[in-house]
DNA sequence: TACCGGTAGATAGCAACACTGAATAGCGCG
DNA sequence: CGCGCTATTCAGTGTTGCTATCTACCGGTA
């Protein structure tokens, strides 16, 4: 992956894995999959897992145990009330990054 | 500074800087000082002149020694071609990440 | 039985990066 | 001379994503 990319994620990585679970509870497998279908084609299963656990401790989310067909039992994660703050207080960071950043990028041709 | 913003800010305030050089060769205390008056108030001078450090000794910048009036000598740094290259490469990784997230955004009512 | 592939989760060690806090240095002014 | 402003540097810390590996459960197959 692009180690511009790799760094971006820093921070990023987080509020997408809680707006993706906000949309619908999700387990670790299944966000991994998600992500790559998004087009995060090079997420690895360990760095989200590790998220998880992260967000969990903080908890900024519900954890079920779901029984699976095939493998293990999933842990089915679902946003609770703190991480949907937590995900306000993303969204509010982002749309004020995003905006700098954007008026750098059409600054191209001088002040 | 609210800590989503310090985790967003790896990985973007690198390209922030390289774009505000872009626009106008500049020094460490000086950019400093621009990047507060366009908004990211908690930027601390130390962290601005690690990431000067780190650019240049990858290439992406030209130093020039410049006397200054009050203080010690500025170090003026202005984008060389391999900066402009890597800088492209900010933004194809920026408007990438960028989409996503405002896709995530908006699909805050079900799929 | 024994093995393998797909599903599912956990973990140790590493590198990059922004922050904290302090130190150093040059200059003008009272 | 000491104070304040300009300007740079640096050591130490914490968070985070990546690499690589390990455990574990299941169905199919030889």
């Amino acid at each position: 992956m692009a180690k511009q990319m790799t760094e971006m994620l820093k921070g990023t990585l987080e509020g997408i894995v809680l707006a993706t679970i906000a949309r619908q509870p999700a387990y670790g497998y299944e966000i991994t999959a998600r992500l790559r279908d998004e087009g995060f084609a090079d997420i690895v299963e360990g760095t989200v897992y590790a998220l998880l656990v992260r967000i969990e401790q903080r908890g900024l989310v519900d954890v079920t145990k779901v029984p699976s067909e095939k493998g293990p039992p999933r842990k089915v994660y679902s946003l609770n009330s703190a991480g949907s703050d937590y995900l306000d207080e993303f969204w509010r960071s982002w749309n004020f990054l995003a905006e700098r950043i954007e008026q750098l990028h059409h600054y191209r041709e001088g002040e």
